[in-house]
DNA sequence: CTATAAACGAGACGGTACGTCACGTCTTGGG
DNA sequence: CCCAAGACGTGACGTACCGTCTCGTTTATAG
């Protein structure tokens, strides 16, 4: 039988927060525990009590921000490019955001040091766009407007993967027409 | 007119060794200056001297190392689709080797945290590439392989995207087969 | 009129025996509030509860022990030196064993710390001894075996700080036969 | 050959009087390295590479300083009890201020925790005082002023013993009345 | 036979200090 | 002027304890 005090969720709110904001002002790397719990009115034990590490913290906050995972599933107008395009200039538009960038360039930074977490961030933070994508896309399929053929995976895949890499090379990052652009060209092909 | 003792090449030499078999040991994040100038035989000063910060060396030591940029021009045998595969299929197996893998782990976090450093890498790492392909795309323009109005920018830089979004993912890092496809996924729509 | 749960003896006990042994264990400036509380099976507010301080706890412990403040009166069966001899060469023997001198350095280092519980433990531990030393002189001055100038208080508190003194030294733990000549050293300038 | 940067010698000084002052408002127990590195205005590390405790520090502050270990030689005008007692006068006088009190509160503290620091302690602080007894006891021994079965290493221990066990005690401090009497006591009956 | 009130074990909390590591700078002695 | 060595002030690390504060739970008295 568990007794003992219970866990605060105002300071676990508080940690969250902090982090976040710390992250837009500082980046993932000048980002220390130090600054969290200061900022957070904690204690670092009890930053240190509930996560493993700073990258956790980070995936944490970045994932329990509404904004981030971007729950919104795709339109199903019936027309699949149109729809596909909608969806993605929205997405577009909010991970060039400096706020979506911030947390986008962390997650990465995160992940590039950490296996785990890495698998963690590209199941509740990747996965779930990809996800999105392929099922109305099985959907097309299904209504014949794409071939039985098309590598739904793979196109899902690349939309993702292509406008996160220009998120992330931060010199060219891509615009709702880019959008439009990469879903005419993946679609071009795969449409029946 | 300079005097005093020259620059010690054996040195820097050193470092950037040093600096590359820590990177694949203990990562980015965990590499440390004073590491590498144990490691080197060499004093913190020296480093210093001569790189302004822990990224800095790190892309020098990643760009000094003939390996990642490959610097390989992409086959011109006439048929477009089978020379973007050739080509693809030998940078997919080379950035998917450990060392491959860790340089674009450790580079990527490297940009993450500095965005004058994430235009260097950027510059002087995918550029070329998509470089490489894009003028390798213009050919096939030319010679009517591809339509007119194929946004041949936009078809390199998915293909580099694409692939090494699936490098930084980690669970599902690309194969040869992978570059097959999205050759195919992306040409098809192009192709006269 | 106090309703409500008593104190529980049991757990007095278990806390200040904890204390005991672990401050054979670790010493005094080692020991602290949650060692105790673990071993003893204890929440740390029954601690805090009870006594003010590390201090108190350890000043308790040591005291609520029979050994330490070695109750036991002088003998008088009529020859001072004989009786003070024989009287000391026993406090020699406890104050020598690990666990009094534990208890000696612990408390030395807790009065060090805190002039009212300096106070304290000189009043339950130190003074009880200098007054049983001196009223057995008492005794004997009025017998006529000691001079009527000899300075009572004087002769007690030296012999008692002389044998402690050399306990706190640790290097020349005081003997028995220290004790032997210590009374003949300080008695001859005194008796009749 | 030795090379790198030498010692700072004002960071050393820095430290051992931050030591002293502070020891004297906070006291041994409640003084921190930090504390000692803040006010210093050196880095914690300056200390830890050159001390492996507070209590080491603490010990060189003390010993560093020239009141403490008092290194004035008895005088010898051939009476030895006048002697002892003018010199027992000054040493009272010295350990009874609040500076020489807190310093040998502080020290007990320290070699309480440490027998190695003790050996130490004993050998650098109160070892010389029992030796310069022992030596002008010698001197009036051998002058025939003294029995030549004196123990003489039990007087200079009893004296010095006597003394700081009342220092120790803290609710009787000696005077320089007690140091008189007490040379009194234990010359007497040593006294040819 | 219940309330109710205090003490209990447990353990999370905001903090302070620990001792270590790495930072980037400075000093030293030697090419 | 460069170099290896290494001490320096700074500041973050992750851990240990501090003394306080909930949590149920247990045990006594009071109604």
């Amino acid at each position: 039988m568990p007794s003992g005090r219970k866990r605060s969720e105002s300071s676990r709110q508080a940690i969250l927060e902090a982090t976040r904001s710390l992250l837009l002002e500082v980046g993932y790397e000048r980002l220390t525990i130090d600054q969290i719990a200061a900022r957070a009115g904690v204690g670092k034990q009890t930053i240190y009590r509930w996560w493993a590490s700073k990258g956790e913290v980070v995936a944490d906050a970045a994932l329990d921000d509404g904004v981030t995972p971007h729950p919104v599933a795709l339109p199903d107008t019936g027309a699949i490019r149109a729809d596909l395009q909608t969806w993605l200039r929205q997405w577009v538009t909010d991970i060039t955001t400096p706020e979506g960038t911030g947390l986008i360039l962390a997650l990465t930074a995160a992940g590039s040091d950490n296996k785990t977490l890495a698998d963690r961030l590209y199941t509740q933070f990747s996965a779930p766009h990809e996800d999105r994508i392929r099922d109305r896309l099985r959907r097309a399929q299904s209504e014949g407007q794409l071939r039985a053929d098309a590598d739904l995976e793979s196109i899902a895949s690349t939309l993702v993967g292509a406008l996160l890499y220009r998120v992330l090379g931060r010199n060219r990052p891509p615009t709702t027409q880019d959008a439009d652009h990469l879903v005419e060209l993946v679609l071009r092909g795969a449409e029946a």
